[in-house]
DNA sequence: TTGTAGGCGTTATCAT
DNA sequence: ATGATAACGCCTACAA
C-alpha cells in the first residue's frame, strides 16, 4: 500500500517539538535533550521516515565538479567506448548539478599519466574516477587525494585489492576460466592448447598472469591431461610479432587452440600461414580488428570486459553519491560477456 | 568548462522582467506581450536554459503511482529475478515520489490476468509496467490504459511491433541466431540437430517460432546441409514430456545437438536414457535447475534474457519519466547474453 | 537545548 | 499583460 510520505513538519508535530529539534536528531548534531532525542528516533522508526531527496538536494544547491583520467581511445581504441558512457552519465547528472569533465593521458607513458593527474589536481575536483593503470604512480596519486578528501573510484584495474576504494572491473581469474570452458568446447580433444600474451608495454602483466592461472585452472579440473604452453610476444613491431607468431607455430604443430590474454587476438589470427586452418582461437574486447576477426571465422570467441559499462557505473557512483548521498560500492565485479559473430551488435551500444 | 547555471530569477533580471513572465513564457502559456515574448525567447536560446529538474519536481510535489503486472514467480521461477530488479527501481524512486506496487497474474490464465488488470486499472494509476503474455487481453488492456491516459511500459513480450510503447526486451530472431552459432560450435561435424519446443500453454507460440527461425537462418547461411528436425512437446505432464523425449531420440538416433527454445531444458537433460551421452544442448534462462545442468554439464549453454534488467529497465524508464520528465524510449533490445557454467555466477545479481 | 526565519528554483495564485 | 508572493521539504543560522 502507499505509505504516506512523512516530512520533518510532520514528525515535529507529531513529537510536539520544532523541526530544527528533528533534524538535529536526524544529522546528529547533538544539542537535543535526551528525552525529545528518543521520542523523535522512536518515531522515525516507526514510521520508517525517508527524507526527501529531491527537497535536500535543492537546498544543498552545489554544483560538484568530477574529473575523468583515462587512457587517451586515439591511442588504444579499446578505451573509446568508455567516453561514451561517461557522456550518458554526463547527460544524466547535469541535471543535478554534477559536471564532468574527461583528461586523457597516454597509456604507453607514465610520465603522460603523472602530468595529467597533477592538471587534474590542480582543477581541485571534488571526486575523480580513474585508471590505475600505473602501479606507483597510481598509488601516489591516490594518497594525495585522499589527504585532500578528493572522493575516488577506479576502473578496469585495481590499485589494491585491500583498498576500501570504488572499484569497478571483472575477476580476472574467473576470466581465464571462462576462455578455458569455451576452449574445451572449441577443442574438444586432445589438441593442444596454447596461452599467448601479446604483451603491450603498458598493462600490467599481473593481469596476463591471472588470466592464464584462471585458464589452467580450469583445465587442471575439467581435462588434466591437457598439454598447454604458454608463449610471449613482448614485441610492438608488426613485423616481428608475425614472425614470433609463426615461428611458434611451426615448433608447435600440434597447437589447435590459442588463448590470447590481450586485446590483440586479431593480430595473432592475421598472421595465420595461410592453408593453416582450423585453429580456435579466443581472446578479449570488441574492438573493431577483433569484431572482423569474428565475422571472418579467424577468432570463434571474445571476452568483453565492457568498458563502456565500467566508465558509465565509475561515474555513476561518485555522481549519486555527490547529488544524492548514496553510498559508493566498494567493489562491483561485471558479468563476464561471451562474444561471437552472432551477437557482438548488441554490446556496441 | 563550467557553464553558469542560469536561473528564471536570472533571466528574469537579464530581460527586465519579472519570473512570472518568464514562466508564461517558458510554459506557453499567453498573455505575454509580443516584445516581451520575443527578448525572453531569445534570451533562453542565447543561454541555452535548462529548467532545473529538482526544484521542479519539488515544486510538482505529486507522488506518482506506478503499477506493476507481471505472471506469479510462484507458479514459474523465471519471473523471480523481475521481482527483484523492480524493487531495486522501487528503492531508488521513492525518494522521488514514485510509488510502486506489484501484482502478480498467473501465467497460465488468461482469466487470472483479465481480474488482475481490472484490479489494476481500478487502482487508478499514474502508469503500468506489464508482461503482455496474452495478445488479445494486453491488447485490450493497452487501449483502455491509453484513453484514460495510463502511461504504459511492455516487457518481456511485445504486444505489437508497430505500436509507439515503449518495449524492453530482446530480438528473437538474433537469439536464434546465437543458438545456432553456438550449436554450430558444439557440434562442428555432420551430427544432425533437434529444435524442441516444450510448449508451455501459456507461451506465445510466436516466440518459439522466431527462435527456431533464427536457428535455422544461421545454419541456411553458415552450414546448408545440416539436417534439422524439429519436435514439439506440448505436454505438461512430466512422465508424458520424458516418454515424447526418449521417443524422439529413439527415432533420431543421429541428433547429436538439441536446441530446446524455452526455458525448460532441464526437462530434456534429465530425460537421456543413461549412456547416450554426448548429446550437446543449448537452452534458455537462468533458472535454478538449468544451472545444475550447466554445472553437471547436461546443458552446454544458456542464453539469459536477464529478466531482472527487463524489469527494472521498464520501472526506471516510467519512474524517470514521472520523476524527471525524461523522454520514455520506444523500443530497448538487450544484448543476448551467453552462459556457461563458468560465468553464470556473475548474471544472478 | 530549542524554535524560528529565511532560502534553494520553480510554479501557481492573486492582485495590479 | 505583468509582478509580487507563497509554497514544495529540507537545512542552516541565529535568536531565544
Amino acid at each position: 500500500m502507499l505509505k504516506k510520505k512523512y516530512t520533518i513538519a510532520d514528525i515535529a508535530s507529531m513529537a510536539g517539538v520544532s523541526k530544527g529539534t528533528v533534524d538535529r536528531v536526524i544529522h546528529k548534531r547533538g544539542k537535543v535533550s535526551k528525552k525529545a532525542h528518543e521520542k523523535i528516533t522512536r518515531i522515525l522508526k516507526e514510521i520508517d521516515y525517508q527524507p526527501n531527496l529531491v527537497a535536500r538536494n535543492l537546498k544543498k544547491n552545489k554544483t560538484y565538479r568530477l574529473l575523468v583520467l583515462i587512457p587517451d581511445p586515439e591511442k588504444d581504441s579499446y578505451w573509446a567506448p568508455c567516453v561514451e558512457g561517461i557522456n550518458t552519465a554526463s547527460r544524466e547528472f547535469q541535471a543535478f548539478g554534477v559536471m564532468i569533465e574527461v583528461f586523457f593521458f597516454d597509456p604507453s607513458s607514465t610520465r603522460s599519466f603523472t602530468s595529467r593527474s597533477k592538471e587534474v589536481l590542480r582543477n581541485k575536483p571534488d571526486g575523480v574516477v580513474f585508471v590505475p593503470l600505473f602501479y606507483q604512480e597510481a598509488l601516489t596519486f591516490t594518497e594525495y587525494c585522499e589527504k585532500n578528501n578528493i572522493t575516488l573510484a577506479t576502473f578496469n584495474s585495481s590499485v589494491n585489492s585491500n583498498s576500501a576504494r570504488s572499484f569497478i572491473g571483472q575477476d580476472l581469474h574467473k576470466s581465464g576460466r571462462v576462455a578455458g570452458k569455451l576452449m574445451h568446447m572449441l577443442v574438444p580433444g586432445k589438441g593442444h592448447l596454447a596461452v599467448v600474451h601479446m604483451d603491450e608495454v603498458y598493462k600490467n602483466a599481473i593481469h596476463m598472469q591471472e588470466k592464464e592461472k584462471g585458464f589452467r585452472d580450469y583445465f587442471d579440473g575439467a581435462d588434466p591431461g591437457r598439454t598447454i604452453v604458454t608463449h610471449k610476444i613482448p614485441e610492438k613491431n608488426i613485423r616481428k610479432i608475425r614472425k614470433s607468431v609463426r615461428e611458434f607455430l611451426e615448433l608447435h604443430p600440434e597447437v589447435s587452440g590459442i588463448f590470447v590474454t590481450t586485446s590483440k587476438a586479431y593480430l595473432l589470427a592475421e598472421t595465420f600461414p595461410k592453408g593453416k586452418t582450423g585453429i580456435r582461437v579466443v581472446g578479449y574486447d570488441l574492438i573493431e580488428k577483433n569484431l572482423e576477426c569474428l565475422d571472418a571465422g579467424s577468432v570463434d570467441f571474445l571476452i568483453h570486459q565492457n568498458p563502456r559499462q565500467q566508465a558509465y557505473l565509475g561515474v555513476s557512483y561518485l555522481s549519486e553519491y555527490f547529488a544524492f548521498d548514496k553510498k559508493i560500492p566498494d567493489n562491483k565485479l561485471l558479468p563476464i560477456d561471451i562474444i561471437t559473430s552472432e551477437n557482438y551488435m548488441h554490446y556496441l551500444e
